[in-house]
DNA sequence: CGAAGGCTTGATAGACCTCAAACACAGTGG
DNA sequence: CCACTGTGTTTGAGGTCTATCAAGCCTTCG
């Protein structure tokens, strides 16, 4: 049932059939969830792992004057809770974007797979560095680049990252996040958001209809965007 | 020898006397860095990991526009080259700020030490999460937060995290950074970099002499950098 | 002693923010 | 079916933070 989360995991570490029905036995009844809601609360002690089946969600973290920022995007087929298994209390939190269904792996469960499975060990420990390449990267993002060209690597990543999980078809891709989520993500104003895309638009290297965004020039867009995808690792794609 | 290192990991998550003992075992004889030199570089594929057991060095990505981005610091007792176990090429260079020396171990001696005590694999799992919770913190820092309050935040950061192996005294400790090292760190330029130090001078809150920094009110920089240690998670403090 | 790099200061410019208002759209209730 | 409300998008104007440029000074080091 989870297909993504498995076949991504498979592609990643070279995950042999059996250790992956054992991981796929220990995870629970997927659970709906509304957007909007939280999967994992900053400061929380959790003792299980969410792995995301379908929807969007957002890795945030609330700062002391309420602003919001948002570390990463959370796509299906991630284990978004990982660092629970280790850090605790976590230090932020996972919000749905959209309506998502999540399977929830006790941290028990993990560390018997990974007892089992040393292989597995691996293969989580793996996830988390990527999660972390990812956030090195959005540290560039946010430390050396304009707003035109983060907002442009964004969409790249995404782009690259959705399809590693068979997410886009032709040039075109779902992106359930408003334009204020975007600025969280960037640290810009919603405004500039919204001149940065209608900029993107008008130079003809991205069309957006409501939620849903058409790449018409991928290479302009990653070279605005200064995008290599190195940083992503996903040489193993799953066909779409 | 590599007393740093060894600390850190033992406090860090119960490793056993005989654990460190192997893990010791295992480290080359330390090498000597003089400043400026690189300890891994962006784009290698290497078989071993290095531990700073002295001296500074950064975690920095080059970027095409000739830009250099500090992602981190590494301080002593970092194996600040742990990702490069499971992702090949590496997506960042970690360079010398200050003499260093350097300890390596190969990727295959970890695998064995993992093999042999699954507990070390945790440590080391671990060690790598805390580089992403710093990662995550930096984005909000450069994200969220205006010049006096990301300058003010990397001083906290770095306060706690050398408080850990007893590289602060009184309220002081050596940072061997340029103003234009504290820029590529937090998205600044060199010359706002000196006018916020300045700024935080004035008003009594650190002093600095030459590469000597002192916190002369640390509350008041906790404030002002909006900084809350739990990120680091470094419950176990090794005594000064 | 000269050269190079880092620090400091002033002036100007520009990128991006904030405020404000209008518009579009979806969901809700009468 | 239609107001009504709330959220998201769009546009304009003005303001501010931070960058850039430029020059002078200081320290270090060969």
């Amino acid at each position: 049932m989870p297909i993504h989360a498995l076949a991504k995991l498979r592609s990643n570490l070279g995950i042999s059939e059996r250790e992956l029905k054992d991981f796929a036995a220990a995870l629970g009844i997927p659970r709906i969830l509304r957007a909007g809601e939280e999967i994992v609360g900053q400061g929380e002690q959790s003792d299980f792992c969410a792995v995301l089946l379908t929807g969007f969600a957002s890795r945030q973290r609330l700062l002391t004057n309420g602003d919001i920022q948002i570390l990463s995007f959370v796509i299906p087929g991630d284990m978004c809770d990982l660092p629970s298994l280790l850090l605790k209390p976590i230090d932020h939190s996972i919000c749905t974007l959209s309506d998502c269904s999540v399977a929830y792996i006790s941290h028990a469960a993990i560390r018997k797979l990974i007892a089992d499975h040393p292989c597995l060990g691996y293969a989580f420990w793996h996830e988390t560095l990527i999660d972390g390449a990812i956030f090195r990267e959005w540290v560039a993002n946010l430390g050396s680049r304009s707003a035109y060209a983060r907002v442009a690597h964004v969409l790249c990543e995404l782009k690259v990252r959705l399809e590693t999980v068979g997410l886009v078809s032709g040039h075109q891709f779902d992106l359930p996040v408003t334009q204020r989520g975007l600025g969280q993500a960037t640290g810009l104003s919603a405004v500039h958001i919204n001149r940065t895309l209608q900029r993107l638009k008008r130079e003809g290297i991205v069309t957006i209809n409501g939620k849903s965004v058409s790449i018409e020039d991928w290479q302009q867009l990653t070279l605005v965007g200064d995008f290599d995808d190195g940083y992503l690792y996903n040489k193993g794609r799953v066909a779409a």
